[in-house]
DNA sequence: TGCGAATATTCGATAGATCGAATATACTAA
DNA sequence: TTAGTATATTCGATCTATCGAATATTCGCA
């Protein structure tokens, strides 16, 4: 059982795992958001950012409403703007290892 | 810049996004342990949680020390067990909804 | 009814993650 | 040196994620 616990947590973890889905949270902090204005402000195609939001819908991240021809997302639970501000704490108490870290990432993207 | 900070966060969350992974960094919630003492509390195979660990210590989520023929991880910061603790609670605040998913996570693993 | 806007889904290609098996490395002790 | 223990790395197979392109759905309005 505890087992299935970890599952649960990784499962969050997953559905954050990645810049866009980042972006679409930290969008929603103020309040709920249309999947338009959503798109304004991550910047990325439709289709794309409508399978981001998928990914967050299915681990309830976040939960919409249909409005004529919108649909407004919003955050389930803003625990997670919590953890969020947790991790810009983590990043700014190990900057430099931070920074060091992002330019190994960036170096293995873009190869030579 | 901004964007950095999300890949950074995004990187922080994909580490964690394995139920082994959140394993290895609850036990050593109470300070360092051995790799071996890690394996046998997790329970996996010892090549792949090396593999588990390499993917911590890639990130930098945690360190090692060598003592001897043997190899001593603690977290190298603690912070993110206040993220852990946010994700219990989440969890508790979100209990049924959660038991919902992972019922249908576990029906998604053995279809029929 | 039929068109256009907003959003979602499906598909196929590519990239990345995970695992066990095999092997390598590093250290200790005889 | 040799054997043994602890840990890490590499490899290849398989599974999962991501993306853009194309298409589908849903709704409001003329």
């Amino acid at each position: 059982m505890q087992s299935a616990l970890r599952s649960f947590k990784a499962s969050i973890f997953q559905a954050l795992a990645h810049p866009c889905r980042i972006a679409i949270v930290e969008a929603l902090r103020e309040g709920e958001l249309s999947a338009g204005a959503i798109q304004e402000r991550v910047g990325v195609e439709q289709a794309n950012l409508s399978q981001h939001l998928a990914v967050l819908r299915s681990r309830q991240i976040i939960v919409n409403r249909k409005e004529g021809n919108q649909v407004f997302y919003s955050l389930r639970d803003p625990v997670l703007i919590e953890v969020l501000d947790i991790m810009r704490r983590y990043f700014q108490a190990n900057l430099s290892q931070a920074i060091a870290m992002l330019e190994e990432v960036e170096a293995e993207r873009q190869p030579q």
